[in-house]
DNA sequence: TCCTTCTTTACGGTTTCCCGTAAAAACAGA
DNA sequence: TCTGTTTTTACGGGAAACCGTAAAGAAGGA
């Protein structure tokens, strides 16, 4: 099991679960903070007296209040912290339940766990930490609710860039303009369409605002 | 303070979170559920053998899982209790941040408190315990949080029912049809134009697939 | 009952979107 | 360089959405 462990929680509840959960698990020492800012600082002095973290806990997301924060979520902290720490366990703890950002958490930072805040969380985090400790990944909800995505289109930034302009409320038409301006590739209004109704028939929606409301339901947008 | 407290909230580790919380502040009897049903039987029990409880502390929405459920929220479940034990004291510890929604449910159901799921939540909680248990309301954050909602706008049932159709990939000229089919009361194109108007005017929106992107964020539909 | 007022509906013109086709351009291989 | 293929763009007809106006209908009061 482990032996230095920081969590990086801002709901306080959530926080002392994660906390009893590690000591119960015999973890020894076990230092939390409630921002970002203050578990990147732990981490870099920890890792200065030569005694580093071998594993953060993180939210991903964490509210803002008066105190500015520069790690405006778990993502950067993960981010910074890696750049120092580049070989330290993450294991994410988040209501997120969309694939497609979990995946992506896997895929961009590498994470090593996740466990999303549900019904039997605190038995995952015990099987979490379990894995970890034996130098496992751990992902069990993803393959499961991945069987639920049938969607099996893969939006390129091109296809974010239409589904963000337009749910911005830019005029179809007066998307090529914007396009061309900042020097995106195909332009014209015939390929914006073309990408579009690709888009709507891959997925089965027959209106843009089908579609937006389904992309909106992914994270994707 | 409170004696006996019934606990209905399905994430395990908010579950725990809030049971350390109340034996800290000298509750005898604390139990737990994490599904509304069994919170209901429990309460139904307790009264029948004359140890009603005093307080119920429920989170608002439950997950959908395997067990299939009567109750499918915190406010079915408040609804049901009241209706056998009307003066049970009820104290919501949610992550809702819509203010509309918080003043709802003491407006309609009466609560006695809220807390909400953020960075100081035990905290909250226990000054919530403190207020109940001398008689008191409780609900502190719903004025402060009140100057940020800027989008006064109040979506009628009617609205929602657009919005649905819409995102749903309906035609804006099918509408009528399907209204009226369903009996909703303005059901001609021109009255479903107004409406959906009226909705992009005020919530500066030019297009629906902005509105229909602005109504998923506030998580309308 | 009649009249006023407000809501709902019907209609027409304009704009935007959708979709198919064809021309133009970019690309790849010989 | 030429040729064939793919991608991108341009164009045009038709459908849907948008928007203003006016007619029809419902509701309420004298």
């Amino acid at each position: 099991m482990f032996h230095k462990v920081l969590i990086a929680e801002d709901h306080e509840s959530s926080n002392v679960s994660v906390r009893k959960t590690l000591e119960d698990a015999g973890v020894s020492i076990c230092d939390y903070t409630y921002y970002c800012d203050d578990a990147f600082q732990r981490a870099r002095k920890a890792l200065l007296a030569n005694e580093p973290y071998e594993l953060l806990i993180t939210d991903l997301s964490f509210e803002e209040d008066y105190r500015e924060q520069k790690l405006k979520n778990g993502a950067d902290l993960i981010t910074e912290i890696r750049k120092i720490q580049p070989h330290i366990k993450v294991l994410v703890f988040s209501a997120e339940s969309k694939v497609s950002i979990i995946d992506q958490l896997f895929r961009d930072l590498d994470i090593d766990a996740y466990v999303r805040k549900a019904r039997r969380d605190v038995e995952e985090l015990k099987k979490a930490l379990e894995a970890l400790s034996k130098g496992n990944k751990y992902m069990p909800f993803a393959l499961k609710q991945a069987v639920k995505t049938q969607n099996t289109y893969e939006f390129s930034d091109y296809d974010i860039i239409l589904l963000t302009q337009l749910s911005h409320g830019m005029l179809q038409k007066d998307i090529p303009y914007y396009l061309e301006k900042n020097g995106y590739k195909p332009s014209g209004l015939s390929s914006v369409e073309k990408r579009l109704n690709l888009m709507r028939e891959t997925l089965g929606c027959s209106k843009n605002e089908q579609l937006i409301a389904f992309c909106k339901d992914l994270g994707i947008i």
